[in-house]
DNA sequence: CGCCTACTTGATTTGCATCAACGCCGGTGG
DNA sequence: CCACCGGCGTTGATGCAAATCAAGTAGGCG
């Protein structure tokens, strides 16, 4: 497990955030880009593999994910692991392990990403002079609340090829809201080992499994990665309605 | 499905209110109790069966479980269920559906339950003018995704024996924590097919892994109802670690 | 009393895990 | 250059855990 960090120069000030391009992000008013601008301590730039959070670990820092792959897991003393959730640009890491003593989970990279680093001792005064970034933070932890009870039921009471279907669908939608996806298409960095952790299943019957989604042209395995491309049929096939078009605010 | 809500006469002052006479929740200052008093509107009263928020509404209250079990759940299309978490004295329930536009899932009481009514119009105000209760309502969220994590991690790696053993250390222990527990003993009002629900299981093989569990004798499964006799036996047999005995806010 | 709901139990089927073997790369080092 | 890895995906054989099917019991209630 690499767990080596690389800190980089501050490329994206503030005020020029990569994230404000994408529509479906709420805009900041200017004294909140100037009061972000003082939150942030910094980036982190993570190879793909690294452990940016460790379960246990009582770390100073939040994260808004700026690009790159991540995911959220947990793992049992015998090494089963469950992969919670996936973490895209824009998404909050760490809020755990800020507001309560520690991270319950652990985060890894999957691809090179980049962080934006909050210092959590500050977070208090953001919650006192900044009520509208207090109400994202809020809004945020709800909308991740959200998207578990989904993954939850998906992992609780949906088959395999069900499960599987809502799990590109799911990664596609939240990848397309971010501009990753280009002419309908999307490449993403999972090893079908991964595939299997976020679903409950073991990896032979995960191969099995993306065979049959193969088999409807639904998406397509490469070398370690998948590439989707039919994000109707996984809607069909998962019977998911797919996520709200509204508006979300970022930090 | 009963949906009948019985307004009740207001019981408990915040400055009575009967969460503060347990250890384990942090208590409010006077100017707090003041506020909360206003930002209060009244209490509910649900009978056992009743749901408290259906999916897909987009209620104007948040409520502050009182007294009373309930549980959170999600359906799909064709019925079938996911018990997400169930929701015990101290709980917030209907942030998500405050906070962003509506609630993606149900809740509905397994018991009497007696809950505090929030005006949702409120809480920008509380956000405003009392930024430690916002930090407060962060945490909870917090909170909630955490136990959704470990949850999670359950249904999808844990064997049936492991997760109902699981399920019911965990019950015990939030339980505990709002004095629910008397005697080292405690009857859950649940059926066997809200335990299957819970974990991803049929009733069939829910009630022969329970069988297993009361063998062991750690517990008693009762005509609707379940008596958690040995926490300890639950604990080594699921392998969980246990919640941590940190204090925790309410609203 | 009879019906309904919840729990039990055994027989059977099936989905999924486990195990094992193999092919395909990309990397490394002689 | 080739030989030798180790990681990843694919496949088939086998066994077990859990779903499904099918009765049957016991208590609660009109």
């Amino acid at each position: 497990m690499k767990t080596t960090k690389t800190s980089a120069a501050r490329q994206y000030p503030c005020d020029k955030c990569p994230l404000q391009e994408f529509p479906h992000f709420q805009r900041h008013i200017k004294e909140e880009i100037s009061f972000l601008t003082d939150f942030k301590t910094g980036e982190l730039v993570a190879d793909a593999g690294t452990t940016v959070l460790v379960e246990g670990a009582n770390s100073a820092h939040l994260f808004t994910v700026l690009s790159g792959w991540g995911f959220r897991y947990k793992t049992l003393e015998d090494g089963r692991r469950q992969i919670l959730n996936y973490v895209l640009p824009g998404d909050l890491i760490g809020l755990q392990g800020s507001v309560m003593r520690e991270m319950q989970h652990s985060i890894e990279a999957l691809s090179p990403m980049i962080l934006c680093v909050f210092q959590r001792d500050k977070l208090a005064n953001l919650f006192r002079n900044y009520p509208e970034l207090a109400y994202d933070i809020t809004w945020i932890a709800s909308r991740e609340e959200q998207m578990l009870d989904e993954i939850l039921l998906s992992v609780g009471r949906r088959t395999a090829l069900e499960r599987a279907a809502y799990l590109f669908a799911f990664v596609f939608q939240r990848a397309k809201s971010v501009g990753m996806v280009r002419s309908n298409k999307l490449m993403v960095p999972l090893t079908q080992q991964h595939v299997a952790d976020t679903l409950g299943l073991s990896i032979v019957h995960t191969n099995k499994t993306l065979k049959k989604l193969a088999a409807r042209n639904a998406l397509r395995w490469l070398d370690r990665g998948c590439e989707i491309l039919e994000e109707d049929v996984l809607l069909d096939i998962s019977g998911w309605q797919g996520l709200p078009g509204t508006l979300r605010p970022y930090i």
